[in-house]
DNA sequence: CATGCAAATGCAAACCGTTTGCATTCATAT
DNA sequence: ATATGAATGCAAACGGTTTGCATTTGCATG
């Protein structure tokens, strides 16, 4: 993304434009992963960007709240993850054996949602859904038969 | 629940049978909310059974290990949650407004699972899901129009 | 450009649910 | 009854996150 557009994103939101921001939503949004706090803080000591690490769970807090960031919490995961919002309805895949957390874009909730408010009353607004098991690489190195 | 069987499912993990484990079990089994282990300690003392916190903590782990009952750690709960394990696969309505956490038995993953198993190559063993929204009473309360 | 003010930051300390080390007690097999 | 390892109590530690407060910074205004 082009810092323009960071900038705008922050102060359509707005917020103050810090150098801090800036580059913790650059940092995520190019980033392939989730990050924590401490892999955010890390990236920007090693960019020579000094800052301390309560500033950037500040600012991973306001820019989650104002809908730029998603925080992501995982089951077995201490930390708080954190993955520029794309605002693109997603799911986790969490292999057991390496960590690593794919993501997937489809999702078969919304007509049992209907369903579920249907019978029980309850009105749902959201889900969250985690898919727990191995990874390709995993299964082959724990000779799991998969399918 | 009996305390007969309460005491086999005990023995037949191959663990000793203490008061705590029992009575704790027991309140699990009795309890139709899930409870945090502070939740457990301040029943228990109630109860006259005088306990340390890190031994409900100890004892709990315990019991999860060996399936006799369910860690529960929903998103936004700062405590982790127990449940008795009835081994009835289900998940949790969360109300934003009041925390109560609903139960649902039925489940619609098991298919889609097969599919995403199939396009990702990812060996699924497990899920989570968690539903968030707004229970019956609250939705009056709030005026919120469901469906 | 200078000024003022709220917002953002650095730093150290607190927070809080959970875990751990160690001495003591307890359950249970023999 | 005894021995042995498991379970417990207690106090301290852990670790991710939050907070209070003094200082700095961004930005609106004149
Ligand atoms: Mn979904
Ligand atoms: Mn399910
Ligand atoms: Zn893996
Ligand atoms: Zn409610």
């Amino acid at each position: 993304m082009e810092k323009k557009s960071i900038i705008s994103k922050i102060t359509e939101a707005g917020l103050k434009k810090t150098k801090y921001r800036v580059n913790i939503i650059d940092l995520l949004e190019k980033s392939n992963t989730l990050l924590s706090a401490q892999d955010i803080h890390t990236q920007l000591i090693k960019n020579k960007t000094k800052v301390n690490l309560s500033t950037v769970y500040r600012t991973l807090d306001k820019l989650t709240e104002n809908g730029i960031i998603n925080k992501v919490d995982i089951e077995q995961e201490k930390q708080s993850l954190y993955e520029y919002n794309r605002d693109e309805h997603h799911h986790f895949l969490i292999c057991k054996n390496c960590n690593k957390i794919e993501t997937i874009y489809n999702c078969p909730l919304h007509d049992y949602e209907q369903e579920i408010m249907k019978d029980s009353g309850f009105y749902i607004t959201g889900h969250k859904i985690e898919f727990y098991g191995y990874c390709k690489e995993c299964q082959k190195s724990l000779n799991i038969s998969s399918l």
